[in-house]
DNA sequence: TTGCGACGAATTGATACCCAATCTATGCAG
DNA sequence: CTGCATAGATTGGGTATCAATTCGTCGCAA
């Protein structure tokens, strides 16, 4: 960890993917230095750093948020997706070795796993996983870095629905995708892409309401000592 | 203009892309808030920002520098850019109205003209600017915020060579994108934006050693006051 | 009751100053 | 010329302070 400031982003950061900070908590700056045991000056560093990200909005003279993405933003962070993971999988298109084609149906297997024992959270963090792995595969960190900030922000979106999501239909489609791009069905596998990001995206019927609401000094109580620490702990 | 910093990272970043701040060139703090009149601080927030898009590298206990990518780094960000692009052209393709592909057209024309008056800096100007143009066309402003950061990045590679660019290709190039754009095919519109990006980047011999070197300092002058202001100088 | 303005508390944006840790350069001894 | 030690400069981070802004509350008038 470079700098005290990465070590909080990366702690807040953990605290929204996990569900714990919802889109418009406030992030008060004396509030989050007073959990962190930091001064004011590395929690503004963080912050900047969060909102580069897209995850957190600075209101002027107001404090900064957790984003509230708009549907608008749900349809364009998952045309992004679609565009990057269209263009990788052109690539990589019947060019894997068998290792690396066996370890993406591992991991679809390890899904589906977590989707039979009902674990949701698991399943739903494998079922990003796999994009992510489909995306490390192309070797590109730039269009990687570009990925993971796109899934990071997924998960702001996820809050704003309480739609049931098809696992099953999903999970499907990522065990087709392989076998389309194992073959080498370039087209196919794109236009299997596009689809399954719109099933997402049509699965996010925005309740804006009802959010569930934490204090951001609830939320990040589990993630504040691996902030100045080592390991993460879940 | 929100906070300070982000006039002092505009500022900054203005004075890479019009060639002034050179790869390698320490940005020490002090210095900077010397420049731009503003404490440490705020030089730092600005500092971090610039580190988040890529264009200034942190190294610990060191200070920051301007970022001087790698070759790798220049096919890494050359090949997103085409993924995006691709992307965006499948979408565009046949489907924007007769107002903005003249509009591209005029664009193609300006630096047509530029070009035969040897403006070089302006050529090389409207050349990326007609890739945000076209990107600018998928009204995603995830995709353009990608984009765009993507061009940032190469005003930096364009430091590292000398090679003179067969401008008069690649602005053919974009003429017949237009076209075929415009006609709705598709995969050719594709195939033609991956050459000429793999054209750009065989540009780059990466002559590492020969870059111009000028103080921050020297560097900044003109763009101080926009930080500060309002309206920028060049 | 409803609406409006003034006042006060709390938060942010920014500055200055401080200090420890670390890097760099200089100069000296061998 | 090489290796090392010391001194200086720079960074990373903390504390205190202050103006500006926002927001909530209170009181008052209609």
């Amino acid at each position: 960890m470079e700098h005290r400031s990465d070590g909080i982003a990366k702690a807040i950061t953990r605290a929204i993917v996990n569900k714990r900070l919802a889109p418009g908590c406030k992030l008060s700056e004396q509030t989050l230095a007073d959990v962190f045991k930091v001064s004011r000056t590395v929690v503004r560093q963080a912050i900047i750093k969060l909102t580069e990200d897209g995850l957190v909005t600075i209101e002027r003279n107001r404090g900064a948020y957790v984003s509230t993405p708009s549907y608008r933003d749900a349809v364009e962070i998952y045309d992004a997706l679609t565009i990057l993971e269209q263009g990788v999988a052109a690539q990589l298109a019947g060019r894997l070795d068998a290792r690396s084609w066996s370890e993406l149906r591992r991991h679809v297997e390890l899904q589906h796993k977590a989707v039979e024992e009902h674990q949701d959270g698991l399943a739903d963090q494998l079922g990003s996983g796999f994009h992510e792995l489909l995306i490390k595969f192309s070797n590109n960190s730039v269009v990687q870095a570009m990925h993971s900030q796109l899934i990071r922000r997924t998960s702001l979106l996820r809050f704003l629905v309480d739609s049931r999501f098809d696992y099953c239909g999903l999970l499907h489609d990522h065990a087709v995708l392989v076998d389309l791009l194992e073959e080498g069905q370039v087209a196919e596998a794109q236009k299997l892409i596009d689809e399954h990001h719109r099933t997402v995206v049509r699965g996010y019927l925005l309740d804006m309401e009802r959010i569930p609401k934490m204090s951001a000094r609830e939320a990040l109580a589990p993630f504040v000592e691996a902030a100045t620490e080592g390991g993460p702990p879940g």
